[in-house]
DNA sequence: CAGCCATATCTTGCATACAAGATATGGAAA
DNA sequence: TTTCCATATCTTGTATGCAAGATATGGCTG
């Protein structure tokens, strides 16, 4: 059914097909200029909230609620509400309610698959084509997180951190597949959050950035994944401890439990 | 500005955070079943429209002409157009219009890049995985193929070759590589709609698929890659013929012709 | 006391009305 | 005729009200 009923259709003729002015780029998720409507602000905030486990998963939203907490209708509200859940970070049930997404534990080693698959084209190809001053660049970025790191100041750390990946990929002339990697790992990150101030960490991954970037300047594109790769690695190591100790934040795989008995009978679970 | 004013907050206090009923595991966009609300039907006919070309690139949409179109009202219609322009296929001016996206050139190129990476990693791993019954399975998808290409069924041979690929992804136990790479190639998609029926095409493609697939078969994952590898280059090289015969689908790169004059001067532009 | 059912309440989905800005149009002035 | 400007019209953004379904609650029946 491609061409819908033309039910109430004409009305205005004309439908002049002007030409549009010139589209922006864009390849996967956001716009350089996202639109600055109050839908966006309160999806921006919800998104941080969410990342930053200020909300917690499972917890349960109502559009009404949060219409009332930002001081707006319900129409920004649900717009972006349908966004986080194009994105995996909450669960819309139709006449029901809205949660926050749980972490989905079986698919997280897939997302980081898919990002060191993603990161080493990126690392190979700004190998080749990087130029001066974006390897200057990015030495300025690792020093940055060396001085983030000294000063203890996790926040600035974890802002060099992307930076100095977005600059790779900027760098290979393959800037979307930041963007891609960044939807990707939307769940790896609520995880970040989970972890234990661990003591040399900080110090440890920026010398992971570093010896990237030797080996990009040196145009040894192989040794330069291969740094990525294993910094990419310790990632999943503290996986499992952070599940046991945060049970209810995660799901094993798309769940449904049981499904509702055959006359509404109620199985009383949990 | 994390926490937001609240301003008539103070409603529902009660504010229980019931144990939601466990997740559906997600990764990237579609969900495994989709809200059957208006919206979505909106969404996947517009979607439809717009990567078979059906809807113009540069065409202006409305929301109130969609919406009477659809026998809806403009609330889902603006539903549906914000996923698509998520995804880049529509644009959304605030206060002006929207209008179908122009296919970004450069971003092809880039596109087709992130697919081979994903893609090899699929079937790197396929190889390794895939059961018995997956590999018959995937055969048997070469075979379709292969019976829509003698019956010249271009519709069913894109179907079964989609299939194929999506298959793979799942014998590696990644599905949502192949849910990122429907993603990511969406323009590179409308694009396909502008070639020319061209001869044994389809018969080729087939016997790259059995290609990538004897290979795996053998657990020869390196063969496998590269012949994946070539069978997707297949796609970039008819890319600068395609825009020279249709230049008005298509855009450079994010442009921003010229910005509106300093006092609301007029340029008067085209 | 246990189990069941009617009902109240809350949820999201959709329709509609209004607001504010952008664009096009037409006429007035040079 | 050309230029400029006021205005009408169209656009999307937001608020609000209603509808329909799902859930929880409380009382009723056994």
């Amino acid at each position: 059914m491609p061409q819908p009923s033309r039910k109430a259709a004409a009305k205005r003729q004309p439908n002049r097909p002007r030409i549009a002015p010139p589209a922006k780029a864009r390849l996967g998720r956001p716009s350089q200029a996202p639109r600055a409507t109050s839908a966006v602000l309160v999806y921006e905030t919800l998104h941080e909230d969410i990342i930053a486990l200020r909300i917690q998963p499972g917890a349960s939203l109502s559009e009404n609620d949060l219409a009332s907490r930002y001081g707006v209708s319900r129409t920004p509200v649900r717009e972006a509400l349908l966004r986080l859940a194009d994105e995996g970070l909450v669960e819309i049930v139709p006449k029901s309610g809205t949660t926050v997404s749980r972490i989905p534990y079986a698919q997280l080693n897939e997302a980081i698959v898919i990002r060191k698959a993603l990161e080493e084209v990126a690392v190979r190809e700004a190998s080749r084509r990087a130029t001066k001053s974006q390897i200057t660049g990015l030495w300025s970025l690792v020093e940055r997180q060396r001085e983030a790191a000294k000063a203890d100041d996790r926040k600035g750390f974890h802002a060099a951190d992307e930076a100095f990946h977005a600059a790779i990929a900027e760098a290979a002339g393959y800037p979307g597949i930041w963007q891609l990697v960044n939807q990707v790992k939307v769940q790896v990150d609520r995880i970040r959050h989970l972890t234990l101030p661990e003591g040399g960490r900080m110090l440890r991954v920026t010398k992971e950035h570093a010896a990237v970037l030797t080996a990009m300047e040196k145009r040894d594109a192989e040794r330069a994944i291969a740094a990525m790769r294993s910094h990419l690695d310790g990632l999943d190591h503290s996986l499992p401890d952070i599940r046991r100790r945060n049970p209810d934040f995660f799901v094993d795989e798309a769940g449904v439990f049981l499904l509702p008995g055959p006359a509404g009978r109620k199985t009383s679970s949990q």
